[in-house]
DNA sequence: ACTTCTCCTGCAAACCTTTGCAGCCAACGG
DNA sequence: CCGTTGGCTGCAAAGGTTTGCAGGAGAAGT
């Protein structure tokens, strides 16, 4: 029934491999008989058929794009940026969610493995050891995750911890808690290794909690134990966390940032929405999303080794083989969720206070229309984090 | 280097049909020659190339699903569903994001045609006209749209804006307003043709306000509009837009429900978490994913009789196919950014309000965060609707 | 012991496209 | 006039798998 290039070149009385070139390489055929080709093509609603061409060029034209849970707000603006970035190159995205389960991520990329050309892996939860195996079964690019070996994209969320909580202790917190992500999670050891270090050198204490699903539930859940560690001041593993636990001490009778800070980390649409905004650590996921897929189609794209015919084993050396590891930086969004501490609000005047919390004017006027203020100044898409 | 089924033949000492039907069809091959075969392939890492089975056996395995917007929350959990159900019959979902665009919409049909056994297309924008016509291309199955010829699966969102009008004129309300959602938009339609009916059964005025984007951003813009039409209660296209409204409300120095109440439909998990929560229309979305990959298999291929839920089905075989229009019943649930009318408010006790649900939080409790907070409404990411 | 069956396995065609190679023709240089 | 070049097109192999058909071996029936 689907017409193919046989129809076509009966049709207007060429060989069909006039007809593939008029497809694949335009210029290798005579602009009268393209033309005619092409007519006919159109006229009998011809399309290649791509499983044909993928199994004699080796190639699918299709990405595999692995992520731990589509939910997530996190994800779409990486996905979107993806899709964007690999359509402009005749490629097409192809999704799977793992429901933040480490052995679906496994069947997922062996289910995908032989019918794309290369899979992003998007915060994985493996062990570094299973990931590295399965790099020999597909190009793999990570997001979100070191891997000696692979080709990477990581946000700098170590810096936006720092940032972080250098924000918090220069409003006088002394008395911090992390909200600990997933185990397994590459995002989650940056940010705790990071949030440590810079507690240390600001002389306050970190409680670490977790881990804990990255999900409002598990912020909800840890509001309590957040309670019980005498924090002032709280960094989350992501927003979803954060807004979670905004909700969670809600219930408890805390109000957030009088009576506690809270400091997310993502940007996601959301946390622009909620009461009060959320102060959070900007990742640029959408850049990430479009380098990620740039990684992967120069890498397999500058390959263009044949395979061996004649039985012989052609052995590629690979040691000419490119594998970057790029570090987008991320950056610190001030919004309402964060306001001075118990040690510096005997000290610090209501000015400075005022200053820090634009639930009252902000010192640069924001004014009526929106004028962004310093804070949700970022251009950025609103994103979300993992790993 | 990847090892293929003659490599397996060779190694077991068979020929490689009888590989290929160790895998295909495992009941004709000897037991142990089948353990034999099966012990080669493992060793050798050998995954059937779905590519090759594809090109001869005429199906890929793959289901595209096409979605107006991915960063919309409406859309991840039918795609959960969705992904989940296929999985189950080995099955791959391929998902494509259109960004609210209908020829982006006839272009991806025609991009994953031929790569996959079928294409769900949730909630379009194109004409009735091209959906059948891009149906002869490639089995098809319409959610949230009817389709004479075509199986579909729709949410019952006229019953739901019904619901939600009577809720609303059962508290006293008698000017309202339905802020309209995107061209095209069958849902929208179907809205529109229900809340008119229902209001003029309680004898209220309905404002109807639109097109719009089907976004945050829409809810934001609209609300100086709703204002001026002077209504006391609004039904908003979906909770996307009824939370930008409560947004642009509250800059207005309006506040809900005191002032003016709000409906939404879908119920996003974000409704939850937006002060006061939203009252909004339910939509099995989960189930209408699942239901939509049952209806394409079994249209399709080997049919495993899965029964219709709750909802009811209509079943019209013409000559070849049964076709048929699954619709799913949505469900109003009441929280809190609906109150008393100005026409009620002096007769009806709040008690009259929480009777039509029970269980639900009493109506006018803001809680703790609703401070507004002027000059914050810009910046939002596009968002999307369901039909 | 001969047929008939049942089980299993091998053979080869077919799916649709790409691509190296060879051939054709016209034009061009010498 | 011949050899060469360049532009275009046809030929055929190849890619990995499925599947109808045929064949072989043994078992069961007579």
């Amino acid at each position: 029934m689907p017409a193919t290039i046989r129809d076509v070149a009966r049709a207007s009385g060429v060989h069909i491999s006039t007809v593939s070139r008029t497809f694949s390489a335009p210029h290798l055929v005579n602009p009268e008989t393209r033309n005619r080709v092409l007519a006919c093509a159109e006229h009998l609603g011809y399309r290649p058929n791509r499983a044909a061409r993928a199994l004699i060029t080796g190639r699918t034209h299709n990405i595999g794009l692995i992520i731990a849970d589509i939910a997530n707000p996190f994800f779409p603006p990486l996905i979107k940026a993806a899709e964007s970035q690999a359509r402009q190159r005749d490629y097409h995205i192809f999704i799977a969610d793992t429901n933040e389960d480490p052995a679906a991520e496994e069947d997922l990329v062996h289910a995908l493995a032989k019918q794309v050309d290369g899979v992003l892996l998007c915060s994985p939860r493996m062990s570094n050891s299973l990931i590295e195996q399965l790099s020999r079964e597909v190009p793999l690019v990570v997001i979100n995750r070191q891997v000696t070996g692979l080709p990477a994209v990581v946000m700098d969320v170590g810096q936006g911890a720092r940032l972080a909580v250098e924000h918090l202790t220069g409003l006088g917190h002394r008395e911090l808690a992390l909200l600990g992500g997933p185990r397994g999670s590459w995002t989650n050891r940056e940010i705790r290794r990071a949030a440590t270090t810079a507690a240390r050198a600001a002389d306050a204490s970190l409680t670490v909690l977790g881990p804990n699903p990255p999900t409002e539930g598990g912020g909800i859940a840890m509001a309590e134990q957040v309670r019980r560690t005498g924090a002032t001041a709280v960094l989350a593993y992501n927003d979803l966390m954060a807004i979670g636990l905004m909700e969670g001490l809600d219930s408890l009778g805390l109000r957030v940032p009088q009576d506690i800070s809270v400091v997310g980390i993502d940007d996601i649409a959301l946390s622009r929405l909620t009461r009060p905004k959320l102060t959070t650590v900007a990742t640029p996921t959408a850049a990430a999303g479009r380098t990620a897929v740039d990684m992967l189609l120069q890498h397999d794209g500058s390959s263009s080794a044949r395979a061996g015919r004649g039985g012989g084993r052609t052995t590629t050396t690979d040691d000419r083989r490119t594998t970057a590891q790029v570090t987008l930086q991320t950056e610190l969004v001030i919004r309402d969720s964060t306001g001075v501490g118990p040690a510096a609000s005997a000290v610090r005047p209501a000015a400075a206070a005022a200053a820090d919390r634009p639930g009252a004017a902000p010192p640069a006027d924001p004014g009526p229309h929106g004028h962004p203020d310093p804070g949700s100044a970022t251009a950025a898409t609103p994103e979300s984090v993992a790993s």
